[in-house]
RNA sequence: GGCCUGUUGGAGAAGUGGCUUAACUCAUAUCCCUUUCAAGGAUACAUUCAUGGGUUCGAAUCCCGUACAGGUCACCA
């Protein structure tokens, strides 16, 4: 007769701690009433998803609001998938988000008292919890191969049975002890499984933070629980690391509801007090009147580093994101003037149960009040950023005369209604480029667009009366008059009503000789305040340009 | 196919039985302001809450059916 306990040795002999050892080890969190200890699970398998920013912001709120702990594990159990260095790409694109682990995984060393963070690093603490579970006959070893599992796959097919590893289907469940020893000494190669007791036709519920109550069937399968490799799959690893790390409320994608029965499952054989859970709705994209999950390979904005090498600021998709959690959050925006997301009064509560589509437009929106927002050393700061790393032409312009090109940045950023030109970094460059002498002559070789109706002696008649007599030491509107005045000698009205009344009697409006000017001084039909940009250009690089536009014509 | 979740305007949504002639924001359109543009201001935009039935004096809100959409059923997470 072999015991559960000489099973249980043979299969993990180096195992020596045990479950209480363990929970004495990662004792009882000592923290205030209602404070929430959350975290962020990511496998590193590739670069930071929008998605996965959303849920992990949602976390970090959540434990923040609360006075609570969030932390960073690494899910590296699928050695197949992991990406070399993606670890460390997640670590340093949630920190450009300013969503840093209070504890949690750090190629460079953990940080907390409820590590290793990193689950290839856990190994014994899966065994050592498998190990009582074996002894209590709530896990066994299994040796089916995928040709037998694909076999009892299509026996369930063929007579219509639901598919799984479960009561008559689970082959290996009822094997005597002694049979099993038998195989281990033979060499078998095995896994371990979960020794399911619930029955698939009653019904099992929760409380999701987001969704309220969830009915679901109960598990019944007998999952695996520890791999071929020695690493556990992800349902174990879940129950056991949020236990032994103190987590007290899960927050995950909502595809894992399904699988919260398993997880349930679990706890309750461990004897464990399940967490509370969230699950977090996905970001959504249209694709032929479906929606669909933003995919990394079909959708630039799925991956976090599209919205970097855009020169979006990280608060931009923050404050975006946050309006898809919580969609008070824009109300709020507007009744704060402020976009500080630990100010506003987050509650997990408020997110929505469906995933909401992805809207570049708002996040546009919403990215311009932030830029317009932000102070001007500020935003010089981070455009440099941008610029040095994905910006060439601007990142040349900044070196050679960076104040220059801030106070370009300032144009209409003081005043009561603020220009709000910029989205995105990369908006810049095209919008300014005509305040750079040599970006000019490409523009002047490329042709300005002055107005056709006008005939070019008409046009080089006015800017030659304007290089003389135009006013550089005036506030705008004495400049401007003095425009009107040339404007007029040259057959253009003064005012714009004046020439809707009589349009026959002129050649244009002033807004078509300011037309003029500026096509000839900026080289496009289209910019901020004329006289604020005279004014950087200075009265010399003005006038050297109008003399240049004259000489072309 | 089984099970789960969901369905309020182009988009995000508020709303949980009478205070809603469905809030607010983005987008769109028109007008105003204006030397162009970016803005800013004003107005318009769901007679109706997927659909059919029921409960009720009264329903977007409660109940049942149907349709549609998303998720899930791995030694992947």
């Amino acid at each position: 007769m072999v015991t559960n306990e000489q099973l249980a040795e043979l299969l993990f002999p180096e195992i020596h701690e045990t479950v209480e050892d363990l929970e004495k080890r990662y004792p009882p969190r000592a923290l205030p009433e209602g404070a929430q200890v959350t975290r962020f699970a990511p496998s590193p398998t590739g670069f930071l998803h929008t998605g996965s920013l959303f849920t992990s912001m949602i976390s970090c709120m959540s434990a923040k609001k609360t006075k609570g702990v969030y932390f960073f594990r690494l899910e590296d159990t699928d050695t197949k998938r992991t990406v070399e260095g993606s670890a460390q790409d997640l670590i340093d694109q949630l920190a450009y988000f300013g969503i840093e682990a209070d504890e949690g995984y750090n190629p460079k060393g953990d940080i907390g008292a409820y590590g290793p963070y990193k689950q290839s690093e856990r190994a014994d603490i899966y065994k050592t919890v498998i190990k009582d579970l074996i002894i209590k006959g709530r896990a066994y070893p299994d040796f089916c191969t995928p040709e037998d599992l694909d076999a009892i796959r299509k026996q369930q097919e063929a007579i219509k049975a639901l598919p799984g590893y479960y009561g008559e289907y689970a082959r290996d469940r009822n094997l005597s002890n002694e049979e099993r020893v038998a195989r281990i000494q033979a060499g078998t190669p095995w896994v371990i499984r979960f020794y399911s007791n619930g029955n698939h036709d009653r019904k099992i519920k929760f409380t999701d933070v987001i969704r309220g109550e969830i009915e679901l069937q109960e598990n019944d399968t007998d999952v695996v629980i520890l791999k071929s490799d020695g690493l556990p799959t992800y349902h174990f690893a879940h129950v056991v690391d949020d236990h032994f790390m103190r987590t007290t409320m899960i927050t995950r994608g909502e595809e894992w509801i399904p699988s919260t029965p398993i997880h349930l499952d679990m706890f309750r054989a461990l004897g464990w007090k399940p967490p509370k859970y969230a699950h977090i709705p996905a970001i959504l994209k249209l694709d032929n009147g479906n929606k669909r999950k933003l995919s990394k390979r079909k959708d630039p904005e799925a991956a976090v580093s599209y919205f970097l090498e855009q020169g979006y600021p990280a608060q931009s998709l923050l404050v975006y994101l946050m309006s898809i959690a919580n969609s008070n959050f824009e109300e709020w925006t507007i009744a704060n003037k402020c976009f500080d997301l630990d100010r506003f009064p987050f509650s997990i509560k408020k997110v929505a149960n469906e995933g909401a589509l992805f809207d570049q437009e708002k996040m546009n929106y919403f990215s311009r009040e932030v830029i317009t927002a932000m102070p001007l050393d500020i935003e010089f700061q981070q455009v440099c950023a941008y610029a040095s790393a994905h910006d060439a032409k601007l990142h040349g312009k900044i070196e050679e005369n960076p104040e220059y090109v801030k106070t370009i940045l300032n144009i209409g950023k003081q005043d009561k209604n603020p220009r709000k030109d910029y989205a995105k970094y990369a908006d810049i460059f095209p919008l300014v480029r005509y305040f750079f002498d040599d970006e000019f002559e490409d523009i002047l070789a490329a042709g300005l667009p002055f107005n056709p109706k006008l005939g070019k002696d008409i046009v080089k008649a006015f800017l030659v009366d304007a290089k003389e007599e135009m006013p550089f030491d005036t506030d705008e509107s004495a400049w401007f008059n003095v425009i009107k005045e040339i404007g007029s000698k040259h057959g253009f009205a003064r005012a714009n009503k004046e020439y809707k009344e009589n349009p026959d009697a002129f050649l244009g409006s002033v807004s078509d000789c300011a037309e003029l000017l500026r096509v000839a001084i900026v080289g496009t039909n289209q910019s901020p305040n004329l006289h604020q940009i005279m004014a950087i250009l200075g009265k010399d690089r003005t006038l050297a340009r109008l003399q240049r536009v004259i000489d072309s014509l």
